[in-house]
DNA sequence: AGCAACGATTTGAACGATCAAATGTTCGCG
DNA sequence: CGCGAACATTTGATCGTTCAAATCGTTGCT
């Protein structure tokens, strides 16, 4: 059995035209006449013929391919589920456009670099998606720099940083949450935080504190600012709640309020008052615990990543009409808040 | 500026040899006198030289590229993590051997199939690594009729089925969290499972069963076989407390250990005894609640899986020679257990 | 010296697609 | 009736690499 892999020139003697036309079919069907197109289709299909993307790319240099870093593998249980729904999520979107994903790792941000320029010399990668964007940020002005299409998933903290990107608005999550307290008819809310000058964390600190203020609360006190760990989050708990009599918490992230949530259990179980807490994220352990939570709309924004870098890369050289997208992230209400 | 790619023939011209010399000095160095070798690789680095991998993929069909299905993002918010944990763990060990890791999603295994022929034909993917499997896996018999490739985590559950695989024992870990119960006294010890059927809930549930027959228990009664939620986990160690009254409990899964934890502090909430618990996974759900629990050495299957692949890609054609590995767990000792 | 055998290196062809230019075909219009 | 424009299709070259065969240079042996 010569059960071969079609090529185009096979098809093109089964549809008795020449390879070009078959090409043209696949990628330029205006350019051949209906009758004809309908039977190099046939051919195509009958004798099950794809394109091989190598040669493909050997001409063309594009390979349909995109890549992402996997986030490390981290002691902080909580933190990595989130990126990792997130690539599985890009990757399902770039599948609709007839992308493949490549995933790789890199142990920081200059390591990354090397791995960008490898896969662009080996791999001819098409573009990038990047997520944990902060301030000064390499990655980005390499990438822009060199010319290479990318997306962002975080927005770029810097001022002069500017690129497509792709964020949730992590000021409207926690502005939610203050929100949802104070009418509960908490005042005193405190929020344990990040320590300031992460673009991320100075951004969710806002909202708690505009909102906050917006009520009449003074935030002064009412706050910290902490690695991002669970004992952390257990220490800062005790200190806002015994220390500066805060009724209610909101937490920059899960890990933080997994630790508040075992300082008020470890409170209840001695005896002492409960009080809500709201973490950020909707991570599995949110769930289990029942974890009041804001949640980000994973799915949502690695459809646009993708939409975007698509609409991007139809776009060659136009590097001016950059898009920004800013996604509304939303509360999860669970027992704790 | 002319910063062109360097291509081979750049290097060759530099060095004052030809193509192909290039060539065998990075693919056959022995063929290649010492000193002509090293002028070439001299030549290599300065240019700072890349082969491009498409042009070598359209000449040799390989294309250092294996693929591994994400796992659909389901609302087992316990079980997702530990796959894209797996995912990672294998795109760093292949990284070392010069592999990049492609993945895609999947509705079911059909579709998975139809996913590897495209990704075969288009891509010429060197290879899969599988996860998941089960009993009449039609997967790997398409694999293995096709000749391509392949690895599973997980062993093949049914009796014909022959390939390469690692895998951790599952009875060893749930022997060994039975093991420790009854060295800490208990004997009613329950066993919170999976129907009847599934290999690996099989097997877990077996490690279980003989430990306590060996410790003259009778396991009758003291075990459930529900699907893998929170809710039948609780409903499950309800089961087994009130109405058989068992003294601990081991579980096929975190997600099911959730719900009997969860269960067991509603009864301590409300004036009752507490009794442990152990789980399955380590899954960052584990880690918040103190659950103890069976690790799987993720990192370890990991790099075993691709270490397997890469023998196997040097030893073409040779299909008897599989090899098979079966990777110890071992207990995360918390509060729970 | 002559020739075989071997090792090191070079040359031409090929992988499967697209690009750019050439060729063939149809049609309108003076 | 002839000519050019517009469209449809084909042809030759090329992308960057490796394979297979050819060439060149040494060495060893008779």
């Amino acid at each position: 059995m010569g059960d071969e892999r079609p090529t185009i020139t096979t098809v093109a003697a089964r549809a008795n035209v020449s390879r070009q036309t078959v090409s043209n079919v696949l990628n330029a069907p205006h350019r051949v006449q209906a009758d004809t197109r309908e039977r190099v289709q046939a051919a195509i299909s009958e004798l099950g013929y794809r394109p091989h993307r190598a040669a493909r790319q050997l001409r063309t240099h594009r390979s349909n391919l995109i890549a992402m870093r996997t986030a490390p593998l981290s002691d902080d249980v909580v933190a990595g589920s989130i990126l990792d729904r997130f690539v599985h999520a890009v990757t399902e979107s770039a599948e609709r456009y007839g992308f493949r994903t490549l995933v790789f790792t890199a142990t920081d941000d200059t390591d990354e670099i090397n791995t960008y320029n490898d896969l662009l010399n080996s791999y001819e990668l098409d573009a990038f998606i990047l997520t944990g964007t902060h301030h000064r940020d390499k990655r980005t002005t390499w990438l822009r720099k060199q010319g290479v299409p990318f997306v962002t998933f975080g927005r770029p903290w810097g001022v002069r940083a500017k690129h497509w990107w792709v964020d949730v608005d992590g000021k409207a999550g926690t502005s939610a949450a203050t929100e949802r307290l104070l009418d509960q008819g908490f005042r005193r809310i405190g929020f344990v935080g990040w320590p300031i000058g992460s673009g991320v964390g100075d951004d969710r600190r806002a909202g708690w504190e505009t909102t906050l203020r917006a009520a009449g609360v003074d935030p002064a006190e009412l706050s910290t600012a902490t690695e991002n760990t669970v004992a952390e989050g257990h220490a800062s708990a005790q200190e806002l709640i015994r220390r500066h009599a805060a009724d209610a918490l909101v937490c920059a992230s899960d890990t933080l309020a997994l630790g508040a949530h075992r300082m008020i259990s470890d409170q209840v179980s001695r005896g002492g008052s409960t009080l809500p807490v709201i973490g950020f994220d909707d991570s599995p352990v949110a769930s289990a615990l029942g974890l009041t939570t804001v949640a980000q709309p994973l799915r949502e924004a690695a459809a646009t990543c993708v939409e975007l870098l698509t609409s991007y890369l139809d776009r060659p050289g136009d590097t001016n009409a950059e898009q920004q997208v800013l996604l509304a992230p939303h509360l999860v209400i669970r027992q704790s808040g």
